[in-house]
DNA sequence: GACATCACG
DNA sequence: GACGTACGTGATGTCC
């Protein structure tokens, strides 16, 4: 019987599967003969995934992959400008575009390509054949370009985000039912396929026309009556372009098939044929696991010859097994084998996240991937009532004895100690006096190796790189108020999911270690990430000291003001409202009061931004004191309120927590309390820092990199001029606007200089004519006008930017001078990603080598110091800040000084001097 | 949990 | 009238 009635067709955007798989993996490639084959390895991981996820009532009954082939198509027989701009392939992928095709008939699922037509085409054939058969028709894409074919039958789905797109869907994207989607996109346009539509015309405007006259045609025919005369202009100027533009766009359902719908029947899967392909392949996981599902054998996978150090080949989590440990006996047999390894990997479960309140609660160790051990040490007895009891649970060894045991191993320095996020568990263990070193950190491997691919957790990392996903804590603890804490979870609970992170910590440092040397980050990890963990634990144990009184004082004081604000601003309103509330406050200015210069963002809400209430502010009073109020807000909630919470009751300190591998380019980020916003910027909210205060006797220090970044710069993109100006310690910005204005230095005015400024960080940050307009308040020719002097006469600076894209372009990543690697992938991505990801290319060897430098410093300063009582305390990106004995500050800042100063050296020797500017004072507020 | 807002370098 | 727009972060409040 012939597809017909109660049949259901799939169809595969098999272009965009590929696409999607190059960018979602990192460059992977065959062991053996280095074969590129990430794509391929995503690839079949989503058709797994696709396979996996067809059961119940959306189960096709037909199926096929359909791809591209070709580029020369009908469309550009009739403008040959169509995707004229799509960038070349990149070099890796091409030979990994056949082995898409094996794969998915390796998979015994249906493959189809026309040489000289779009799969798009072949797409909405086979859909509109479907659909006149009596059948269903699911398109597995999100691709914009296929809505037009969504209803009566027909549907989308998008795998990545699992969402089913049906008309209603597309009348969310495009205002218009999937029948007149063509007519929307040939008056938009469409930039990825160099469509050209009406110039000035986007989506929402032409949804808005079409829906107002009907159709293109009757839109073109009339195009006279529209009154708005720039658009009736371009309506009747462009109308040919427009009618090109829709046959660009309308998908053509009379492809010449050379296949029919019944050759697309569903086929069982062929194990042999998948497995020797998956084999061939070298992809050991997924052979694995999908050998697992079809109840086969795996094919044995031949292990290239093997290097120095090289991952062992490691048994399926699933078959792991792990053991607690319940006396000294088996303690001491797990240690035995730690030391005939010479390797373990540890991790520790505790009563808080936060380590400064966190009690040990047990251990895990791991010494072989698929065996591990879990410690129970604090666990208590479970009770009926909500609480449970206070008694310690049965089967756990003393506390004291277990520590005891393997302090010796923690220190040893023949045994390396390696976890995921180590300055967590080297605190918690420093609080038993134990010093665990050395060290090896997965978390930071992985940054070192992939920063700006993903994040760094155990779940990312296990999900990415084991195909495992870890057991969740949220199972053991629950969340929200119920959430109890680790010693209350039951010990037969508690040994599979600790006892799994070591295991997983394992086998991610077995992947990662020898991935440094041929990625060449070997020296990052081992001089700019590793040797951090334990200056930041000791800067996190010292904390610095903030007066509760004073935080207590001023939020008082701003909940009077804050008061006084509100009522003048109901009463200017007319009325009560939530200050707080920006969709409330937008109601009021833009609708009620009618204020200009209402814009709604893409939430359909009033933006009611700080650049916007200081715009309405020179004409009216209610955004002034909207301004003011929020200040105060800011102010109290972030920082006098919050900060009092997080004075530890034992130190009477702030204990902030250093994410090392939180931000992509090498910067630090502080948490819980963020320590590197506090306020400075305003006087009312600098006063905050007086509240950061020395303890008796000390003064606090601070010494920041006087515009370290421009001076990276400088040196980066060789610039003569502005070397010249740091060597001679001139003024930059007064340099710069000397340099551009025209004006001697002696005549700069601080307006004239303001602007200088403000191109200098925007350089720094990627500039854009708008971005700089926008941030000087001036019309954009102007603003596009600085910048196009500033290359004029530092022409190094453009080539250092067209330098920098290129080589992202070409090898997805940019470099620090230290050769900190920072991935780009979306470098290549069309679209608006394409833009910031341009501007991220060109700012992170700026900030990351600045991020470097004190980096450096930073791992320095412990030694430079150790002969002083001097304690550093806080990092703010180019600030240092210590807390000194008041009769060592001078020679405290001297030495810290040369350290900062010549942080570079030796690796690097700058073109332009590093200078340290330095305070002292009893408080923050001083020492700044 | 998403979004808007705003604090810092 | 707008593809979209300065880089990197974290915390808070509202609203669904």
């Amino acid at each position: 019987m012939g597809f017909g009635k109660g049949h259901h067709l799939h169809l595969i955007d098999g272009s965009a599967f590929i696409f999607r798989a190059y960018h979602a993996l990192p460059p992977l490639t065959r062991k053996s003969d280095g074969l590129p084959v990430g794509a391929v390895s995503g690839f079949c991981n989503m058709l797994q995934r696709y396979v996996d996820g067809n059961t119940g009532s959306n189960a096709p009954t037909h199926v096929a992959v359909i791809f591209d082939k070709g580029s020369h198509t009908f469309r550009n027989e009739i403008y040959d400008q169509y995707k004229a701009n799509r960038d070349a392939m990149p070099e890796d992928l091409r030979p990994q575009i056949p082995l898409t095709r094996r794969a998915t008939e390796a998979f015994n699922i249906a493959c189809e390509e026309m040489e000289g037509f779009e799969a798009d085409d072949m797409i909405a054939t086979l859909a509109v054949n479907a659909r006149a058969a009596g059948g269903r028709c699911t398109i597995i894409s999100s691709d914009k370009d296929l809505m037009q074919l969504v209803g009566d039958g027909v549907e989308m789905f998008d795998a990545m985000k699992n969402v089913t797109i049906d008309t209603e869907g597309v009348e969310a994207k495009f205002g218009v039912g999937p029948e007149r989607v063509v007519d929307v996109q040939a008056l938009a346009g469409d930039s990825v396929d160099n469509v050209p539509g009406a110039p000035g015309i986007g989506v929402k405007t032409a949804a808005l026309l079409i829906n107002e006259y009907g159709s293109l045609e009757e839109l073109l025919d009339r195009a006279e009556e529209i009154k708005q005369p720039k658009r009736r202009q371009t309506l009747v100027e462009f109308a040919d372009q427009i009618r090109l533009s829709k046959r660009l766009v309308q998908l053509d359902c009379e492809t010449p098939l050379t296949f029919t719908l019944d050759d697309l029947e569903v086929r069982d899967p062929d194990p042999d044929k998948l497995m020797s392909f998956l084999a061939e392949m070298e992809f050991r996981t997924l052979t694995k696991r999908i050998a697992d599902k079809l109840d086969v054998e795996a094919p044995a996978i031949a292990e290239p010859e093997p290097t120095a150090v090289d991952a062992p080949s490691m048994p399926d989590l699933k078959d792991a097994v792990y053991d607690a440990v319940g006396s000294a006996e088996d303690l001491q047999s797990w240690i035995d084998r730690i030391y005939a390894r010479g390797w373990v990997a540890v991790d520790t479960e505790t009563t808080s996240l936060n380590e400064m309140q966190a009690d040990l609660v047990g251990i895990s160790l791991c010494v072989e991937p698929g065996h591990a051990c879990y410690i129970p040490l604090a666990h208590k007895a479970g009770g009926d009532d909500l609480f449970g009891s206070e008694e310690r649970s049965e089967g756990q060894m003393d506390f004291d004895e277990a520590l005891k045991l393997l302090k010796p191993v923690l220190e040893d320095p023949s045994v390396l100690k390696i976890g995921q996020n180590m300055k967590y568990d080297a605190k918690i263990f420093s609080h038993y006096d134990i010093t665990v070193a050395p060290i090896d950190d997965t978390m930071l491997l992985s940054y070192a190796l992939h920063a700006g691919l993903h994040n760094h957790s155990m779940d990312a990392l296990s999900e990415r790189y084991l195909g495992h996903t870890p057991i969740p804590i949220k199972s053991l603890l629950g969340t929200g108020k119920s959430a109890i804490t680790f010693d209350r979870v039951p010990v037969d609970k508690a040994v599979p999911y600790a006892a799994e992170d070591a295991d997983v910590t394992l086998r991610l440092w077995h992947l990662f270690k020898p991935l440094l040397h041929q990625k060449q980050v070997t020296t990052v990890y081992e001089t700019l990430e590793r040797p951090l963990v334990p200056v930041l634990a000791q800067m996190e144990r010292n904390g610095i000291k903030v007066d509760r009184d004073t935080l207590s004082r001023m939020s008082n004081a701003f909940s009077q003001k804050m008061a006084a604000l509100e009522d003048e601003i109901h009463e200017l309103a007319g009325g009560s409202f939530n200050v707080g509330s920006p969709k409330q406050l937008g109601e009021i200015l833009f609708d009620r009061l009618e204020l200009p210069g209402g814009k709604k963002g893409k939430t359909g809400a009033y933006g009611t931004g700080a650049d916007i209430l200081e715009d309405l502010a020179t004409e009216h009073e209610m955004p002034r004191r909207v301004l003011d109020w929020r200040q105060l807000s800011k102010l109290k909630s972030t920082y006098t309120d919050a900060l009092q919470d997080h004075i530890n009751q034992y130190t009477g300190r702030v204990h902030t927590s250093y994410s090392i591998a939180g931000a992509n380019t090498g910067r630090l980020a502080s948490t819980d309390p963020n320590l590197q916003n506090i306020p400075i910027r305003t006087e009312e909210g600098r006063r905050i820092r007086e509240a950061f205060v020395a303890d008796e006797g000390n003064l606090l220090v601070s010494l920041d990199y006087s515009q370290i970044e421009l001076r990276i710069l400088a040196h980066i993109a060789d610039i003569p001029a502005l070397k010249k100006a740091f060597k001679d310690g001139i003024d930059i910005h007064a340099m710069t606007a000397s340099e551009m204005f025209d004006v001697a230095l002696e005549d700069m005015t601080p307006d004239v200089r303001r602007k200088a400024k403000a191109i200098n960080f925007g350089v720094i940050y990627g500039i854009s004519g708008f971005g700089l307009a926008r941030n000087l308040r001036i019309p954009r020719e102007e603003a596009q006008g600085f910048i196009d002097r500033y290359f004029e006469r530092f022409p190094g600076i453009r080539a250092y930017m067209d330098d920098t894209i290129a080589f992202a372009k070409e090898r997805e990543y940019v470099q620090t001078l230290f050769g900190r690697k920072i991935n780009t992938p979306e470098i290549n991505a069309k679209g608006p990603h394409a833009g910031f990801a341009r501007r991220a290319a060109i700012n992170a060897p700026i900030q990351g080598t600045a991020a470097d430098v004190i980096r450096r410093a930073m791992i320095r300063m412990p030694d430079a110091i150790k002969d002083l009582p001097a304690k550093m305390l806080l990092q703010v990106h180019d600030e240092l800040i210590f807390e000194v004995p008041e009769d060592a500050v001078d020679e405290t800042v001297k030495i810290v000084r040369d350290v900062m100063e010549t942080a570079s050296e030796p690796v690097v020797k700058l073109d332009v001097p590093l200078t340290v500017d330095a305070g002292q004072g009893k408080s923050w507020a001083e020492a700044h």
